[in-house]
DNA sequence: AACTTAAATGAGAATCATTTGCATCTGGGC
DNA sequence: GCCCAGATGCAAATGATTCTCATTTAAGTT
């Protein structure tokens, strides 16, 4: 969540990268595509380009500091990674999105990869729906 | 999965729509991308297009009879809708796919909808992890 | 079987998100 | 301050998917 995460991972502390991280951050509630990112700097008068947001958040998933989720095929989202796991309700009419946990259904999925011989190392759920407002 | 299956969905009974279809059904338990259609019509000498393939891919997912997922970002597949529901588990490692229901997640997933006020319409339940041949 | 027309298709241009090549810049160790 | 691997900006390249528009075709109607 600061500097020294950055530096634990082996990334120089850069001012995009301390830039980016600091958005995320100020944004743990929602989830943000390459371009949110990189509107909210441009609001911030940080000269930083695309291309730079987009190799960051590249390299900070594969540092393990955010994941990436593909809710609509046309566009990658982004959250850190510092929140516990949690799955998503989203809302297919205006893209709302709730988190939520089961345990009940956490535990089946380790015996259905376990049941399968795969070595789980990940899992999406996503819940796809109209929320309240929309319905 | 055959003409009627067309004209049932109000779509007209094409080369195109119908060489498809054959190709998804002789594909059951595979899941193609419109790339992998696009190259089976070629080794039949069909003369199709990619937009077309793409077309009807979209077609057929609004008529219900394919369903399309976003398991890697970067490109949609496909496959028969008539096979009942069912969730996957993915290899990261060889992109190995394998089908699995599980009717406890299946009640959880629903009570957890109705909590949070969400009119459910789909879920997506990927596991990811390595299979047996990979790990 | 020929006539009619809305729907379907092919070909290629256009989009859009994301990636890359390359010249220039900078963080951090000495 | 010096050095250089790693980082960045910019623009061009990619790759999947969509769109435009001229041409063709399925299928209902004489
Ligand atoms: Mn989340
Ligand atoms: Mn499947
Ligand atoms: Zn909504
Ligand atoms: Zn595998």
């Amino acid at each position: 969540m600061n500097d020294e995460s950055l530096r634990e991972a082996g990334l120089k502390v850069t001012i995009p990268r301390v830039k980016i991280l600091e958005i995320l951050t100020a944004n743990k509630q929602r989830h943000m595509s390459a371009e949110d990112v990189y509107k909210t700097l441009l609001t911030q008068r940080e000269e930083v380009s695309l291309a730079t947001v987009y190799r960051v958040l590249t390299q900070f998933e594969s540092v393990g500091i955010v994941m990436r989720h593909n809710f609509e095929g046309d566009h990658a989202v982004f959250e850190l990674k510092e929140n516990e796991h949690h799955d998503h309700l989203v809302c297919v009419r205006c893209g709302k999105v709730e988190e939520f946990v089961d345990e009940t259904i956490e535990k089946r999925q380790q015996q259905i990869a376990k049941q399968a011989n795969f070595k789980m190392t990940d899992h999406a759920l996503n819940i796809y729906g109209l929320c309240g407002t929309c319905q």
